[in-house]
DNA sequence: GTCCAGGGCCGTT
DNA sequence: AACGGCCATGGA
């Protein structure tokens, strides 16, 4: 059998179930009258090529802070915000991204996100992809997880199970991504895609982080059987 | 000690 | 267009 996006997905939310992703601490945000959806692009910022228990001491350190908050973020002097998320790496890089971002949405929008999100997705897409620091992953992972707004993220894990499943060739992250929503898109209605791709990502990165990692574990895998892989490490098989 | 993690920018070829 | 160096911390 032949894998395509489609029985990818049904595979993994068979064996996994509901992600319900972003991550995030919603009693927090209650309790302290924020925006999640600050924190939720805050944290896509910060994971870039940094494992996410880095990020979440990082995302402590600017909870106790006070400073998930966009004025908040451009009121502090850079060093201050450098020290709060200093676990989560390349910090000095970071400090300036959030300012970035944060800089765009006062300056443009008053730092209203309601008003930033609601309108056409390319349009913010391309928006994002303007600020310095934000490439397609990081634009396409806000505009899904924080903007609720239909598009399937294309990350490192993706295409390295995209590979050794067959699903795709080694291709760039639009032929991956135009390929992956065309799929999806013949099978689930409008209404649907955003929940699918949001579950379908999720799914994606526990499956690599479980089982196709770098080095893989092959000996849990459940789909190992369409695995063009060659080192199976620990499969006895 | 080595490897790796939910990338992106910039300069060179 | 494609590639390499760089950015940095902390867990396995």
């Amino acid at each position: 059998m032949k894998l395509n996006p489609e029985k990818l997905f049904n595979i993994l939310i068979k064996q996994f179930g509901d992600q319900n992703w972003w991550p995030i601490d919603f009693e927090y945000h209650k309790k302290n009258n924020s925006d999640p959806r600050f924190e939720i692009m805050a944290g896509v910022l910060l994971t870039q090529n940094t494992s996410w228990l880095n990020v979440e001491k990082s995302l402590l350190k600017l909870k106790i802070a006070n400073l998930l908050d966009i004025k908040k973020i451009l009121k502090i002097k850079i060093e201050d915000l450098q020290d709060e998320i200093r676990a989560s790496g390349y910090f000095k890089q970071k400090a300036k991204r959030l300012t970035n971002l944060s800089l765009h949405i006062q300056e443009k929008y008053n730092g209203n996100l309601d008003v930033f999100f609601n309108r056409n997705l390319h349009t913010i897409r391309n928006e994002l992809l303007s600020i310095n620091g934000i490439g397609q992953e990081t634009a396409d992972s806000i505009l899904l997880y924080a903007g609720n707004l239909p598009v399937f993220v294309v990350d490192k894990y993706t295409k390295r199970i995209c590979e050794r499943l067959a699903i795709c060739e080694k291709i760039s992250y639009e032929k991956i991504q135009n390929y992956f929503e065309h799929e999806l898109s013949k099978k689930y209605s409008k209404d649907e895609l955003s929940k699918v791709y949001n579950e379908f990502h999720a799914l994606i990165v526990l499956f690599a982080k479980n089982h196709c990692r770098k080095k893989p574990i092959c000996k849990t895998c459940i789909i190992k059987k369409n695995c063009k892989f060659k080192i199976h490490h620990d499969n006895k098989l």
